[in-house]
DNA sequence: AGATACTCTGTTTTT
DNA sequence: CAGAGTATCT
């Protein structure tokens, strides 16, 4: 399978990186400095260089990436590579734990927990020792819990990991958590990394083995991996020590989930005789939507610091827009989005909208409908997430899975069959007693209740379950999704439950059947557990189709590693973005910035960054304004298109292309304060109380600045606090 | 066991 | 404001 790869499409600095075969090797790749190119080009050089595609792992992180990844990889070879190691850190995990399961004394039948889960289970913890403590939170258990995890904190050092009063307390839930998951066969999402690195480490022969298996081993966005992956990666490329690491300390954004920067920024001293490459050439960006970039994200000290550089021309300033509100923001982005369609030759596909929260995305979704753009929401509640989809996963991770708990007892109260709490209690006592599992033990109900009613129920539940289970490896995943349904009378159910959403509901049942149909099974699982693996580590990311022909939205977390056109960065205001939490430490603030600096670095021609001066926000609204980011864009190459239009015609500004925006302070009057003018007399301004005035006089100066407008008929003194005034 | 009415609380980001 | 959790009723 040889053929050769034309590396002459790489700049020099990607092409060392692509050759340098042998060892450690770092790359240093900024943004948009093509390094998914890099790593594509490496592993199919690899391949043309007789390397087996099966002794490759690539990981990358989403299973989005790795998709795509493997796409172009085959492209570049121009023969399909089925046999390559490709997925997140987190799939490639389960893989390996289903294969090496027996020899590791693990079920291979293992549930993976997702958050609701794992809530389930902590709460269940908690109320076992003696319910809720102040501040002890199951939100805040699962935190800490997750930390350990992702930090790879045995159980024994748990004690010492952490500090504080309720020390004591918290280990002890935390022992229980394990107990109960381990009872339910299940593993949580941090499990998935760190049970193989505890089992690589107890069975140093498999290790071995998957060293023999792995000769290079590459990994992308390495800035965000947590320490238990850092070890699992050594651990692998111990054999061989070829590993290519790919990332950006610049764009390190998910510390807040266990990433350690550390990695990327001590791999040259952690691995001896690393070779290190950077990419500084920006082939994504204008220059001007660089320039930006790069200012702003200076504004951190904790970094490497580069100088991304493009061959691009300036292109377009970046707009900023000033709104009124939320619901203004909206209606002048689609505005925004519309005249571009115009103007360029821009389709829906070529936008996206990027927000620090998901609740964001309702005003745009708002606008956007009632204008008939197509559009599409990534993110927010997720599809595998929803509840109908899980109603029907949870009968069939117990079918995989009969000793899943949690999932068992959605199961069986959905449809409602009149089994509450106290039935599945005494269902897994019986169950611990006898040391079966919690399915068996409803199936034997009957030495467990004696009322009749809940007898019968349940008999009936065990017969569902019996009877799909029989189907297992005979039929189409998607003829037990079928099945399912009927026999439970799901759909009935939703249309007696959700009169008002039930045929949205009914949609995703069948799109999750679909789904089943449709699933290619590529491991040596059977088909259901292989799919529910699959699906449980599946984001809106991953299943998000680019060639939808809609306005895209999502968050800025989930837009990384991706680019487009036109980029427009919503909510860039006070007491959002950056989060008040984040003022707690410089590291956070900057870690807020890097995330700034993300969505930025996603745009292609064009960017645009709004805020509001108020913001709906839980029922009443807050004041917001220009965020400190705002303030930290270069004055170069900017634009701002404020709330005061009018401010545009004034003269006295005309060569000032550049402004901050402005604070107004109405001390006359009650209500929403804000607005701006020049302080030159005979300006127009517009205030968003009293509308359009013209400036009469002003007293005072610097930031206690007051200034009398006329508005129509009637004068007032509005007392106005600058920022600051830029010249041209 | 489940429905209803109430309070509370918390609001990042996600593999 | 919405979703979760709790108390109280049927």
């Amino acid at each position: 399978m040889k053929s050769t790869i034309d590396l002459s499409v790489l700049n020099e600095p990607q092409r060392h990186a692509v050759e340098h075969l042998k060892g450690p090797t770092l790359v240093l790749a900024g943004a948009g400095s093509g390094k998914t190119r890099v790593l594509t080009h490496k592993i199919a050089y690899l391949v043309s260089r007789g390397i087996k595609p099966w002794r490759i792992l690539a990981v990358t992180f989403t299973n989005r990436a790795a998709r795509e990844m493997a796409g172009r990889v085959e492209k570049l070879l121009n023969i399909p590579v089925q046999s390559l190691w490709i997925g997140t850190f987190h799939s490639i995990c389960v893989r390996i734990l289903r294969r090496e399961a027996e020899r590791w004394g693990l079920s291979r039948n293992f549930t993976i927990y997702d958050r609701d889960d794992q809530l389930a289970i902590v709460k269940k913890a908690l109320k076992e020792m003696g319910g809720q403590q102040d501040n002890l939170t199951p939100g805040h258990l699962l935190h800490i819990i997750g930390k350990a995890k992702s930090d790879f904190v045995s159980p024994d050092e748990f004690d010492s990991f952490l500090s504080g009063p309720n020390k004591r307390l918290i280990t002890d839930i935390y022992l229980r958590y394990e107990k109960l998951l381990k009872a339910a066969v299940a593993f949580d999402f941090d499990d998935l990394l760190a049970r193989p690195v505890d089992m690589f480490t107890k069975h140093p022969d498999t290790l071995k083995e998957w060293q023999k298996r792995f000769s290079h081993i590459l990994v992308d966005e390495y800035q965000d991996t947590n320490h238990t992956q850092y070890l699992l990666m050594k651990m692998l490329s111990g054999g061989s020590g070829n590993v290519t690491v790919v990332g950006d300390d610049d764009q390190s954004i998910y510390s807040w989930r266990g990433a350690n920067v550390r990695n990327i920024l001590e791999f040259e001293t952690d691995f001896t005789k690393a070779a290190t490459f950077r990419l500084e050439q920006n082939y994504r960006s204008t220059g001007i939507i660089l320039k930006a970039a790069n200012a702003v994200v200076a504004h951190n000290e904790n970094r490497f610091v580069k100088k991304l550089w493009t061959e691009r021309s300036h292109g377009a300033p970046v707009k900023i827009l000033e709104c009124l509100d939320d619901r203004d923001e909206a209606a002048r982005v689609v505005d925004s989005v519309e005249q571009e369609m115009k103007e360029h030759v821009y389709s829906p596909k070529d936008f996206i909208v990027l927000y620090r929260t998901n609740a964001q995305s309702r005003s745009f979704e708002d606008v956007l409908r009632r204008r008939g753009i197509k559009y599409m929401i990534v993110g927010g509640v997720r599809f595998y997430q929803r509840k109908e989809i899980k109603d029907i996963l949870a009968y069939l991770k117990i079918i995989v899975n009969p000793d899943d708990t949690v999932s068992f007892t959605r199961a069986v109260s959905v449809p409602k069959r009149g089994i509450g709490a106290k039935t599945i209690e005494k269902l897994e006592k019986f169950a611990s007693e006898k040391g079966i599992s919690i399915v068996e033990a409803a199936a034997r109900v009957e030495e467990v209740i004696s009322s009749g009613a809940i007898l019968k129920k349940l008999k009936k539940f065990s017969e569902i379950l019996q009877s799909i289970s029989e189907m297992r490896g005979k039929t189409g995943l998607d003829e037990i999704g079928h099945a399912l349904v009927e026999k439970t009378r799901y759909k009935d159910y939703l249309i007696e439950e959700y009169p008002d959403t039930f045929e949205d509901r009914t949609n995703n049942v069948n799109e999750l059947i679909t789904a089943m149909g449709e699933f290619e099974n590529i491991t040596e699982e059977d088909d259901l557990s292989s799919f529910l693996g699959e699906i449980s580590l599946m984001t809106d990311v991953d299943m998000w189709d680019e060639d939808e022909g809609c306005v895209t939205l999502m968050t800025l977390h989930s837009a990384k590693g991706l680019e487009f056109p036109s980029v427009y960065i919503a909510g860039v205001e006070k007491g959002l973005f950056p989060l008040p939490k984040s003022f707690d430490s410089d590291a956070e603030l900057e870690e807020e910035r890097r995330l700034f600096y993300v969505g930025m670095t996603r745009a292609e021609e064009r960017l645009h960054i709004s805020y509001a001066e108020n913001r709906m926000r839980f029922g009443g609204f807050s004041s917001g304004g220009a965020s400190m980011f705002v303030n930290e864009l270069p004055d170069d190459g900017l634009e701002f298109e404020e709330i005061n239009t009018t401010y545009k015609l004034s003269n006295t500004l005309k060569n000032q292309p550049v402004r901050r925006p402005m604070e107004f302070e109405d001390y006359s009057q009650e209500g929403p304060d804000y607005g701006d003018a020049p302080f030159e007399i005979g300006a127009f301004v517009r205030h968003p109380v009293f509308g359009r005035g013209r400036v009469a006089g002003y007293s005072g100066s610097g930031d206690k600045l007051t200034l009398t407008i006329h508005f129509g008929t009637q004068t007032k003194k509005i007392r106005a606090k600058f920022g600051k005034l830029v010249p041209a």
